[in-house]
DNA sequence: AAGGTTTCCGCAAAGGTTTGCGGATAAAAA
DNA sequence: TTTTTATCCGCAAACCTTTGCGGAAACCTT
């Protein structure tokens, strides 16, 4: 008693009774008359007796975990969005595994495969920035193993995913932009293969004709999504002999790196500079002056991804669901100008 | 092929040996001569053999898993801590399991129940800001089932802990204020049966006595660890007919909700008040002022009481070492006075 | 040629659970 | 009394791995 966790066996003993009516009399099975039912069933909850999820997971050959693989876990962004797929992962008796591709390719296969001898049943991913090749989740396609995408995804792959309206949010934003005043808007890209890039740039196109005004190849600037590059993307864009009147940036990173360095430059936000970006709740109402942003849906987000990698489990391999969230424009001091 | 992992008995049949002796070549049992160990090992790297996690649980009863509770896992503070633990866990082959408390002592105890069914092999947790009964790790404890604790613990309980020098980091704080020239410095502190907070007022206490400084009773204020309780904390110490002219706040969301409480005031950052935190790196810098604050080398946290997880499943039942970090105070903006 | 050693490999149990099938006992029907 | 029919329960296999022990063949020794 104490040490070890108690089996179907250690019933079966006490009761003399065998094995498989032990486990029948659990649930239920009409076989098991009513009298020993009640008998089994009391001692097994003073006993405290739960079945073993190895025994369990060895029988039905699952393991009841999911492998979620972001590219970092202590921003407030993924960490918001795994709480998220851990809600909802809960709910259906799985667990979830994080690994971390700390933006690196290398150790996002490295992760794929650690995962996958740990019998993860499937996967829920946000793909590392310098993902381009996709070998390692084709692979996983071809054995019909469960895959999720959220926010970077790889459209061509036909996965499952959930992502958030880019285009329109971008235009949208554009759009306020204008609104204020904005004449020369500016946008810090990330790297160009991945969605999120890509669709913000069409959004960016499309609301700067919408909206009338000419687009400046100078006041397009890509950088990876490190706080360094984005510090220097925005310098860059600083160096103009015409400085732009508006920056968007692509998410938290390379906004808060535009704010710092937009400021260190002095230049004031947003009389100078309107500035916006895509970011989370929190982040955006700490800094001076609060960010005007794009606020992700987040925890929605991972919700919405773990439920569709359920459907995915159950409705078998042909599912290639693909949910759009909405985002919202949260307008605060950084875009207002006077 | 594809959709089913394969199996020792999937090796032994192709190559018509027993499973036993497919087991044996594979680790190089002297048993098995070289040439068939040769042959054996050749196809099982083919076939991509791994060994089944899950019937080696059962085999070795133990599921190589961690539980993990936390108040949260969106803050910073957290999942970097959440982060440092599964470096050093992942290097033992062990995965970590999280489950967040939201503060709650009720979802704390549901936790562990829950992790104990799933048969987590121990537990490292930081305590809820409720917990004040202990009845559910005491349980534990009494099992022998390994336990670890880091920043908010119980010392009662002698159970292995990694905190940090919190007496020692507040009278650091109270010194750097005074030689800023403050008189009349507050202290927000939290739920008074938490260590985190005793710990800070005594060295607040201490702090004042060093320095010379007579301690007055409205200058100390406590609250929960929500924002909103921590805003009317801040209101109150403002709502003095003498105002302080430093404030020291317990946490990340105590100091960041007392900043916007003194703003709105129509107080200035440090000029009127100064202000100090504990809190992590990235928040700190991200505010204006930026924020000086004792950070917390977090990721070394997680990593610590991992280390000390293995420890105390490798030694035994009897490990009571306890391990306190230093913190450091980062002087930044907030708390210096022109 | 008979006994003793090696060398190599398989049997079976253990870990915990589920479940098809068959068996035993008792009660009901013939 | 004999046959049928419920009613209740246990055997054994399956999921996958490790490992003590026993066994067969081959070799070497007298």
């Amino acid at each position: 008693m104490g040490k070890h966790h108690i089996s179907l066996k250690d019933l079966a003993k006490e009761l003399e009774v065998s094995i498989s009516t032990v486990s029948r009399a659990l649930k239920n099975h009409p076989d098991i008359s009513s009298e020993l039912t009640e008998r089994i069933q009391k001692l097994a909850e003073e006993w405290n007796y739960t079945p073993n999820p190895l025994a369990m997971g060895l029988l039905r050959q699952q393991t009841k975990m999911i492998g979620v693989i972001v590219p970092d876990i202590v921003t407030h962004f993924y960490s918001s969005i795994i709480s998220g797929i851990e809600e909802v992962a809960k709910k259906h008796g799985y667990y979830i595994v994080i690994a971390s591709s700390n933006e690196s390719i290398e150790k996002e296969i490295e992760s794929v495969e650690n995962l996958l001898k740990s019998r993860v049943e499937g996967f829920i991913v946000c793909l590392s920035q310098e993902t381009n090749n996709f070998e390692h989740f084709e692979k996983l396609i071809s054995n019909e193993i469960p895959l999720v995408f959220f926010d970077r995804i790889y459209e061509s792959l036909n996965v499952p995913s959930v992502v958030v309206d880019g285009v329109e949010a971008t235009k949208i934003i554009v759009r306020h932009f204008y609104e204020n005043g904005c004449k020369r808007i500016a946008y810090i890209s990330g790297p160009e293969h991945l969605n999120i890039s890509k669709n913000r740039k069409v959004g960016y196109l499309e609301g700067l004709k919408e909206c009338g005004l000419k687009f400046d190849p100078q006041f397009l600037v890509e950088c990876d999504l490190s706080t360094k590059d984005a510090t220097h993307a925005t310098r860059q864009l600083l160096r103009n002999k015409i400085l732009p009147d508006a920056i968007f940036g692509l998410n938290d990173t390379i906004a808060f790196a535009a704010m710092k360095e937009i400021k260190k430059h002095g230049l004031t936000i947003p009389d100078d500079i309107a500035l916006v970006g895509f970011t989370d709740e929190f982040h955006s109402t700490v800094v001076e002056p609060t960010l005007t942003s794009v606020t992700h849906p987040t925890f929605e987000m991972g919700k919405e991804a773990a439920k569709l990698f359920f459907k995915r489990i159950e409705k078998g391999n042909r599912l290639s669901e693909s949910i759009e969230l909405q985002t919202e424009l949260v307008i605060r001091e950084s875009s207002l100008k006077k």
